[in-house]
DNA sequence: CTTGACCTGTGTTTTAGACACAGGTGTACG
DNA sequence: CGTACACCTGTGTCTAAAACACAGGTCAAG
């Protein structure tokens, strides 16, 4: 199988399944006759296992580290299990900045539909941000 | 005002002034006798502004094209206007996708807690990335 | 004048690919 | 067999927003 072809097959870019094959998470035979990279059974499956790690939230190094574990022949589920609990902490906290973000955005939206344009000053860039508060509109 | 200075003012590192800086933001005069950058109010309070508005979402070009629009004398506010909404767009996409990924890895390690760990085989890395469906186990 | 703490500017690293690009491949057609 | 042209390849570079590393400069105490 050629990249483009292994790309298709999983419905990924080209370009993705270059990315793991430079730095090492799949390792595909060069073909004889000419230079590009053959990928074959093996490493469908170990592209695949990659993709549902990612779909988990496991970053791309987390996954070298689980297949290098799992290449020693021990079981990789402890490491996967810590490494889910640390990175669910991480969306966790993503999460809660990206609400928090969205609430403020929605918030200055909201507040600026009465306010006009104003040219900017010496000492003032743009006061709809520089007027916005931050708050929800709650505060006295 | 050394980098250091204008960075524990508002309580930023120094190192994001000086990428700021770096990036044109901020302008400072260069010190006569060392050759150390030497800010002052008006990079204080440009300093601020861009806080502002990073917290409201607007990446550091967004605040680049306002800053440079209000430079010429020109109102920023529509420029800031539609830079907010189609930021909002992106953020909200972002959260939901965040939302969907928490939910994903709580419902891993919930249904984790009672499988074993296992040694990997030549067909399988990890049972545990492996086995979950990705759906919250209500599919039939 | 020297020690040592702190500060500076610059260059490099980070994530997970996307994009650009020169050149190779392969096939339909003549 | 030759060739035109679409498509494919590997490699190198770029992205955001700083954080980090580091060699060397500065400054106050002694």
């Amino acid at each position: 199988m050629k990249v483009s072809e292994l790309a298709e097959e999983l419905k990924v870019t080209p370009d993705t399944v270059r990315y793991y094959t430079r730095i090492g998470l799949l390792l595909p035979a060069k073909s004889k006759t000419n230079g590009y990279k053959d990928y074959g059974r093996k490493e469908l499956h170990r592209l695949r296992f990659i993709l549902s790690a990612r779909q988990l939230g496991f970053s791309v190094k987390d996954i070298d580290q689980i297949l290098k574990e799992a290449a020693k022949g021990k079981t990789a589920c402890p490491l996967v299990r810590e490494l889910l609990k640390k990175r669910l902490e991480e969306t966790e906290h993503l999460f809660q900045q990206t609400w928090a973000l969205r609430t403020r955005m929605q918030s200055a939206i909201k507040e600026w539909q009465d306010k006009p344009d104003k040219a900017p000053t010496g000492h003032m860039v743009c006061h709809l941000i520089e007027g916005f508060n931050g708050l929800s509109g709650k505060e006295q």
